[in-house]
DNA sequence: CAGCGCACCGAAAACGTTTGCGATGCAGCA
DNA sequence: TGCTGCATCGCAAACGTTTTCGGTGCGCTG
């Protein structure tokens, strides 16, 4: 059931099949519907791999996220809602959404060329955004059609979403200080993303508006952002001669190992020690006491995220009302009961 | 770059590059390393578009998962770790993983009826199985290489995994009732999806093994699988005027909401009641007290479905030792201290 | 030397689609 | 009538690849 199938089921030619169906001015109005209809009746659906030969796309946008092999996890579900934002923008305009995972054990750059070597994607999500990433680099010279999530030193205008760190951090050491703590512990990750550095910056700014001094020994950078990553933050913490009284985590998974690092040490959360956190997944309620974190509405910022793709596509920029994508996503503190005045 | 300029960099023709890069044996081995040198370094990558178009089949494959657009997840993360597992296994063959997010308001059967038509993918894991599954007869009509996450009513002969509920429906009463319990609630979702009534007849089965009658007000079959279906759940099952003494959860995310409703009802779960759930996601660890669950190795499940997969698709059957994969998946018990013996 | 088989390679068709170009017919206008 | 312009459509090329078919040259055998 190809194009010629269908044009020589309704005696005309294949060109003006092709012309009906994709809503061309020059074919007869009749005539449309006698394509559109017997379309419908023969069930024809057109070719992606014709399609993309001819004209050089794939109707296929790839988000690339990096895997981590031993717990299986990519982002703690962190994706998974962010997934479905930008389906839902896409939908309007026929596109798929392919998600491609880089493995732990492979280069996000090596990993990144090849993808874009085969001409699989016509634009890319890019994520997991280093200090130096060279995969931006890359994409704007190549010229090929991406947004970033998360922001980068790497040369050239692009289009990008942060999270807004400054906001975070600004409102988060204002209420702790505002209830009483003097000494608050950050923990980021310790690898070359370039949030670890954003969140720190924003932290020590934050610390300097309030009138504190910034205590190297008070900012720990974990190499893992998970449950074992916070339980040796919150170790590291407690170590110090003069502990901390509050600490804010990067993501709320951390606060997992932090409140168990917390009870060994006879402390308990919420009351020996106050503990703020970003919020990436909808199960992040359960925590006792209930974690006061910021909230990500995921959900839009995956639609955002289409849009400001899609806005930096040639094909689709009229369908978007907007110019060059490049902000930083405001986050809800949501109070819980993790963060009162120090004892 | 295409395999034209590479010919014409080399002189020779189009074919015997094709030939040398596809590795037949009709090429001189001098050629073939001439071939793949110049590639190499001119960065020819082959164009997937052009070499779908000729063979009829686009190394993609789909992973159709539903989407719950108000929540935002598809699984709690169940099958984030189930994607890297495939992604391993995909490696070796080239293979590209593409996630198929079926929007909720959107009838899954229609949705892979498009799918299909469009030619888009060359196999497909299909999850969330109903009891009569349109879905499966439609795939074995067309031919299409696919295997299911999930068992079904519907007739014919296909591959597919499930999770063993029956080993879980059996551990776990037998440990309650070594324990002491006689009456345990079972907590189910409430749809078409086939698990429940699986998961249900699992049940009564191991009930009666140990001389149990089926009481039908213990098994709650909730809508939402969720946070709020769990909450609702309990509630349904503390409002008998014999409460159970214990509870089984088809997955850990509904006990966060049976903890909650427990604890405003004046109830301390692991005390009070016993709970005992099947563990979706490693964040799982969180609850208090710890959950008794049974642990899915989603990876190795991920490995596993690709494998059967591939034994399904002529192209890849050679490369699998194994036949037609129609198997049950086991799973572990965790002791936690959420499932004591009554009081 | 004739014949045969084999290794290797070039030519060309085919996959399904889009699109530029030209052809046709017809209405409108001078 | 003759010319112009427009609406509509057919023809054919092109996208990049794989694969069949046939051809060439060589060595070997009888």
């Amino acid at each position: 059931m190809s194009i010629r199938d269908l044009a020589s089921h309704l005696n005309i030619s294949i060109g003006t099949v092709s012309r009906a169906l994709n809503g061309r001015s020059d074919v007869n109005a009749e005539t449309r519907r006698r394509v559109l209809e017997a379309a419908a009746e023969l069930g024809y659906v057109p070719n992606q791999s014709g399609r993309s030969l001819r004209q050089g796309t794939t109707n296929a946008i790839g988000f690339m996220v990096e895997t981590n092999s031993e717990t299986g996890t990519h982002g703690d579900s962190f994706f998974s809602s962010i997934y479905v934002g930008v389906q839902k923008e896409f939908a309007a305009h026929h596109l798929d959404l392919v998600v491609l995972l880089c493995p732990s054990d492979d280069d996000p750059y090596d990993y990144l060329r090849r993808v874009v070597a085969r001409r699989f994607v016509d634009g890319l999500f890019i994520s997991a955004i280093q200090r130096h990433d060279p995969r931006i680099d890359f994409l704007i010279e190549r010229e090929i059609p991406f947004i970033a999530l998360g922001r980068s030193l790497s040369g050239g205008s692009h289009p990008w979403i942060d999270l807004d760190f400054e906001g975070v951090a600004t409102k988060a050491v204002n209420r702790l200080v505002a209830r009483g703590h003097r000494r608050i512990g950050l923990v980021t990750p310790g690898t070359e993303l370039n949030l670890g550095y954003v969140f720190a910056d924003a932290y020590r700014a934050a610390l300097s508006a309030n009138g504190l001094a910034y205590d190297p020994g008070l900012l720990v950078r974990s190499e893992q952002t998970s449950e074992e990553g916070g339980y040796h933050a919150a170790d590291a913490l407690l170590a110090l001669d003069q502990r901390p009284t509050a600490m804010l985590l990067v993501n709320e998974i951390m606060a997992i190992g932090v409140y168990r690092r917390l009870h060994e040490a006879g402390l308990t959360p919420g009351r020996d020690m106050a503990v703020i956190g970003l919020r990436h997944s909808p199960q992040a309620r359960f925590l006792s006491p209930a974690l006061t974190c910021f909230d990500i509405s995921l959900i839009d910022l995956g639609r955002r995220l289409a849009q400001g793709l899609l806005a930096s596509m040639p094909a689709y920029r009229d369908s978007q009302p907007f110019g060059l994508v490049q902000e930083v996503w405001p986050m809800e503190l949501v109070a819980g009961e993790s963060d009162p005045p120090p004892r």
